[in-house]
DNA sequence: CTGAAAGCGCTTACAG
DNA sequence: CTGAAAGCGCTTACAG
């Protein structure tokens, strides 16, 4: 096993004190052009590399912070988006992204308690206990992190506007004349659901369009719920559009249109929400509305660094529209 | 800013030494039970989080390992749940993962040269130089890894049977009696496309079908390359089914025969490999194989913790069976 | 069974 | 502009 190279080696090296060495390589101005060259030449030539734990452990910091995701995030293109735009903001600052799922969080608090994160994004649901307890732990050992996805508190955080995805969606359908529609919401209370509903609402209604002629049936975001409701609606009414909350409702309205003759988008059109993998593979492929992912992410952590770097916390609350990606099962011109 | 509690603390509140209370933590057998105790104690007590850089720098590991995974790993199921496992296996084990995509990868290095890191488990890709230079970096400063997906020099791997892959489908198709097939390669001289026509080839040859009715076209995984190679065949030669070697070029195989009226299963049966997310949503949803990632990402933590804490390279070349799963593409029971 | 002391590899006032 | 020295918070032979 080969003798670590350290600092003392390289001042040893160059005739000059650890000290000026360290201060070399932090860019410390006080240096003398002439000794720096001699400094990175010792360095060069002994292939040095600064011991990070060394560095952090005398007043520096990690560079690792903590990214916390759902348990489960298959067939949610969401957070791998939103891990990739992390990761590259982080690699190109230095810093270094630690993965962890919702079920293995309590870790996060031991990482950030044993110093061995300086911050952290954690993605933040509706309600939940160990969430909170993990968000006010944090604060008490002083780590800044960023909530994605729910407000909490005055926490800084970064969350999609629903109400805004709904009203795009309605102005898309009143323009399309889609006057009778069905809502298959999530399920009841749920803060992401309520906004969209709204937001439809409050487009349609600024179109003129007839609020009345809106059903709304509550749901669950799952396929099954989607199946059940359209096969509950359709037999007794019928609407020009539907809009599901959730593209895995709409794909079970679609699996019930498909076993009812119902054809998408000649007899119906639909719309779901999330853009998942699947929407775009769907026949007819699916109307939907997806999230930025990306620049919540990008956004996410140049503020956290901001945050580790200044020792601030800026007022961070930022809504961010979702984007109408318009597809197959909404294109029916006729009606 | 609180004061941080530290080691000696702790110690000065129960009457010990500093050496003591480490005894205690690292579960040292020659402490007395009741001293354990009081240690314990005084942890609980001044809420005491032993600093990790600290431990680290004088003789510990930081317990991170970096995994790295490609750049574009959209639609691959196959990394999401490489990560998970591996994530869960890591959490359980005391250990974090750090997550660097390729074109990031550089960071690896300087995470391991600076002890930031003590292993990695890295997707290694056919002959990709920068990839070879970070392994023999890797080597150099003693840091254990394992490679996913192939196998290079001596160094400890998991990998996927694609030989396996390939005769699986063939028994399955013999079994089917496809006697006409078209094969869809990758690219010319890619090793996972050679193995999986040789394996397929192999599995053909077990059950006595006749190998020259097996017809092999280069394409190159990609959708177009399966569109472009369906339009120039099928017109020509009519075959019973189709291996795409990959569920990209079997989509695009899918729309060319939608476009030209061949009906699938019914006309021709198709088979894709890597069990996309949109494999089962297409419609007739894909046959494919699907790689075992969850097994291999569980493997491969466990090994390398093993060769972490054991500080010996285990002999490791492990080659995994991929799993059929037949759909919808593939039940034509007619022929 | 426990403590004093040296050491891990850095940084940072404080001198000069 | 640079160095000597103390300090960051642990661990680990070495004594006793």
């Amino acid at each position: 096993m080969k003798k670590n190279v350290t600092m003392a080696d390289v001042a040893a090296s160059c005739g000059l004190s650890r000290a000026t060495v360290s201060r070399v390589l932090n860019r410390d101005k006080t240096v003398r052009a002439e000794t720096c060259r001699k400094v990175y030449a010792a360095i060069e030539r002994l292939e040095y590399h600064p011991n990070s734990l060394a560095k952090a452990l005398s007043g520096g910091s990690t560079n690792n912070i903590a990214v916390v995701i759902p348990d489960v995030w298959k067939n949610q293109p969401y957070y791998i988006n939103l891990i990739e735009a992390i990761e590259d903001v982080a690699d190109s600052r230095g810093y270094h992204v630690i993965l962890k799922r919702k079920k293995n969080m309590d870790s996060v608090y031991e990482l950030a308690s044993e110093k061995m994160i300086s911050g952290a994004i954690i993605r933040n649901t509706q309600d939940c206990a160990r969430e909170r307890a993990l968000f006010s732990k944090m604060d008490k050992v002083g780590i800044p992190f960023i909530l994605i996805g729910q407000a909490y508190k005055s926490y800084p955080f970064i969350k999609v506007d629903n109400v805004g995805g709904g009203r795009t969606l309605a102005l898309y359908f009143a323009e399309q004349n889609f006057r009778k529609v069905l809502i298959i919401t999530g399920p009841s209370g749920h803060i992401d659901s309520i906004d969209r509903t709204a937001g439809f609402r409050m487009g349609f209604d600024e179109k003129g369009f007839d609020l009345d002629s809106i059903i709304i049936k509550e749901g669950d975001f799952s396929k099954d719920s989607g199946y059940r409701i359209a096969s509950e609606v359709l037999p007794e009414i019928s609407v020009d559009a539907i809009f599901a909350q959730s593209d895995r409702a709409a794909l079970g309205v679609m699996l019930y249109c498909r076993e009812a003759g119902i054809k998408i988008p000649e007899d119906l059109s639909l719309a779901g929400y999330d853009d998942n993998f699947f929407a775009k593979y769907l026949t007819p492929s699916l109307t939907t509305l997806q999230a930025p992912m990306f620049e919540i992410g990008t956004l996410a952590m140049e503020m956290l660094v901001r945050m580790i770097e200044d020792q601030k916390q800026p007022f961070a609350r930022i809504i961010l529209p979702p984007r109408l990606v318009a597809r197959e099962s909404t294109l029916n011109k006729s009606l």
